[in-house]
DNA sequence: TTATAATATAATCTC
DNA sequence: GAGATTATATTATT
């Protein structure tokens, strides 16, 4: 992601140096005393796939409008209050499919995750054909593969790790299997 | 590479059925692009958390025995085709140089990537209460909370570096969320 | 319920 | 040390 990184030249620190050279702080005074839950300010992580157009919140982050909600539930993040499921199931039948759709990726970036892609046949075929030569596409590899199969180069990468993860796990099976008929084979007389 | 893709409970589909599928471009004009340069000689690290008793490779390394496996199946990478030394002198044309690199790192992640450390909470926690003060301690400081975490100065020297790319990562996106913001409030209507 | 997309982050590698 | 990328563990969706 070739972001703004001109617009960030400098990197941040200093803050540190200065307070370092006087060891006016020892860890102890970390370490033990400090109790206080005092969250380090949490960042709210960017939801690049949301529509760029949504108003922003103050957090910088678009907000949503889901207004059958309980004000001062509009965290994005998954909790115990009732969640907008119910309406989904209530008015379906009034409701278009698109409608549901777009309101599902609304649901999921409320939760804070992004909507999870569906791949179509094709394009894992594709994917599992250039995964069997190459398991490790380079960038340049990956954005071709992105503008053919029109989809995101992340989620490209994301196919791939979890790809690799996968085959690691068979591996992993595999040899257990391996152990365990070894074990028949050889011990028991 | 496949370590026994016979033993996989799931094989994975055939070469030639995937190569016939994919019709719309070709895997070779896809790989056939890269070209970065080659690497230098990378002098293998050491992996000083790895069984001690375990028998060192030429390298000086010890080499990880997984003595279960059917021998010629002992790289880690997916395919059908034999070894990856033969695979780069086969298919060079095939195989971009990025690719040979990210085979390197695949044979050194074999050889003994440190297992995932899990921090407690409560190592987090210190760790997070020391970053908001310095978040460039220096050695003394680190091996201080070594002792103190009981955690290597390793583990706390990556920590940080870890913590400040995230720190980074959010100043980034939080930028780009603001120029988004910027222009939403600005042009649109 | 299972398979797997997505997330978070520890570890590794090049520079 | 930064930056990019990877492996890995987990979560959550379908």
């Amino acid at each position: 992601m070739a972001l703004c990184a001109a617009a960030n030249p400098r990197p941040l620190p200093s803050l540190a140096e200065s307070k370092a050279a006087s060891h006016s702080f020892s860890i102890e005074s970390i370490l033990g005393l400090d109790s206080k839950k005092e969250k380090s300010p949490t960042i709210p992580p960017a939801r690049p796939w949301t529509d760029p157009c949504r108003p922003l919140g103050e957090d910088g982050n678009p907000c949503l409008s889901i207004p059958l909600l309980p004000s001062g539930s509009l965290l994005p993040h998954p909790g115990n209050y009732p969640l907008p499921e119910e309406r989904i199931l209530k008015c379906e039948k009034y409701v278009s499919a698109s409608e549901r759709f777009s309101f599902k990726r609304e649901l999921s970036w409320y939760r804070g995750r992004r909507p999870r892609t569906a791949f179509t046949r094709n394009q894992i075929e594709v994917l599992e054909n250039v995964f069997r030569v190459n398991s490790y596409p380079g960038i340049d590899v990956r954005e071709d593969l992105a503008r053919k199969l029109n989809l995101e180069e992340d989620r490209i990468q994301i196919w791939f790790q979890n790809r690799r993860a996968k085959l690691k796990r068979s591996h992993r099976e595999s040899q257990f299997l391996m152990v365990k008929k070894n074990l028949n084979t050889n011990l028991p007389k």
